[in-house]
DNA sequence: CAGTGGTCTAGACCACAGC
DNA sequence: CTGTGGTCTAGACCACTGC
């Protein structure tokens, strides 16, 4: 059988999980049995386990056991990137400034800065087939080496616009999602005219020690965004 | 030292990375090379590559070796559930109906099932301190032991109730979200009159066989719901 | 005390890359 | 052909659990 034994472990553990054989909470059988069972090494036995913890079917207590964990049933992943979605790309953005300003409170205690700390905000506009589909606003803290370059900005995703200058690994995220009505400058913006509403996306990034790199508020045209997630 | 020697080699992996000694598609040096750099067995280096790969750093090419993985910028995780999300939390739920109906082409079409195939509809109306937050519909395939007990279902979330008639591990989920402007429906009963937009978020889940089991569409007030994901 | 999982070794054979 | 990663073994010692 060309199958590794690790993983026809896996797929025997998990078919008993399915089928209802073994529920949450439940026991598996020790490691040393199942090494009888499959007759195979511990260290393979325990490769399959391992596959198992990680896909979040089981969990192991040290001295005790592993045991059948209950399954998340409220984790979703969602892809998230301000220029394409669900229903859209978008195929044009517009610069409509780039300007150092000083935080107000709730800035400057989003990003956990004092208000005399010179911020880069830029706001652009994202268009489809000609059309606005939404109004976006970034607060960035200034470093060095930062791209103030309209080229360089003009069409970057946020983690795009803060890679030239941080690390991009050990980048932290977060995404704030709600729906809102429109205010006259997004009417105006996004050619609205009737009870359109919009949905903002703010993204907060961070860097490896939890410091706010930047702020991005994302306010999309109701009807041209849909977000997706899916589980595993 | 306790700390284990394939942490040791993660943590030694992960700063070249981070400090940006190693970039996307660079060469890891070979399981061989970390053997000796860290006087450890293949096993002990192999566990801490998987881990590396596990977390998104590296990437493995048999034959070829470990190589600096582009890191994926887009990807969030979202905890969601009808009755708690980043704002408010529902203390009160109220059944509106609870009925068998035949599905119209676009629902036949979304649960892949004849036009002629019944399925249960549950309506139902959420409240925070006795203001309504939430209108809230499912549609779910009838299957024996399906609960229609009204106290089964009043409180539930989709994936409970589906958990009694179908393994919950194995269980696939979708869900969408979307801004909307309310109908005449919603702000009678969302008891809006004003422009308060909705948030809508659809939930699909799929057996592990793929196979539709039901949807769910719960449209929130959008003053009543803020959604959240962070990267990992 | 025996049994459990956590870590680790020093080998082995294989399929595959690239020269 | 050598070097790479993928799989696997048969031991070992440790810390912890529960009797």
């Amino acid at each position: 059988m060309s199958i590794p034994v690790y993983t026809q472990i896996v797929e025997a553990i998990k078919e008993k999980i399915n089928s209802g054989q073994l529920k949450p909470g439940d026991a598996i059988d020790s490691e040393n049995t199942l090494c009888k069972t499959f007759s195979a090494s511990r260290m393979t036995v325990r490769k399959g386990l391992a596959i198992l913890a990680r896909e979040g079917y089981i969990y192991s207590i040290p001295g005790k056991g592993n045991f059948v964990k209950q399954p998340d049933l409220t984790k979703y992943i969602i892809n998230y990137d301000e220029m394409s979605n669900t229903i859209n790309i978008v195929d044009k953005t517009q610069l409509l400034e780039v300007n150092i300003i000083m935080p107000d409170d709730e800035l400057a205690n989003s990003l956990q800065v004092t208000k005399r700390k010179n911020l880069i905000r830029i706001k652009r506009l994202f268009f489809t087939e000609g059309n606005p589909v939404a109004y976006d606003v970034k607060y960035l803290l200034y470093q060095r080496g930062m791209p103030i370059v309209e080229k360089e900005i003009q069409h970057a995703t946020f983690p795009e616009m803060l890679a030239k200058t941080t690390p991009i690994y050990g980048l932290k995220k977060e995404i704030i999602i709600y729906a809102q009505a429109p205010d006259d400058e997004m009417k105006y913006y996004l050619n609205i005219y009737d009870e359109l509403p919009l949905l903002v996306v703010e993204q907060k990034l961070y860097d490896k020690d939890n410091k706010p790199m930047g702020l991005g508020i994302t306010s999309y045209r109701g009807d041209y965004i849909k977000l997706k997630g899916i589980n595993q």
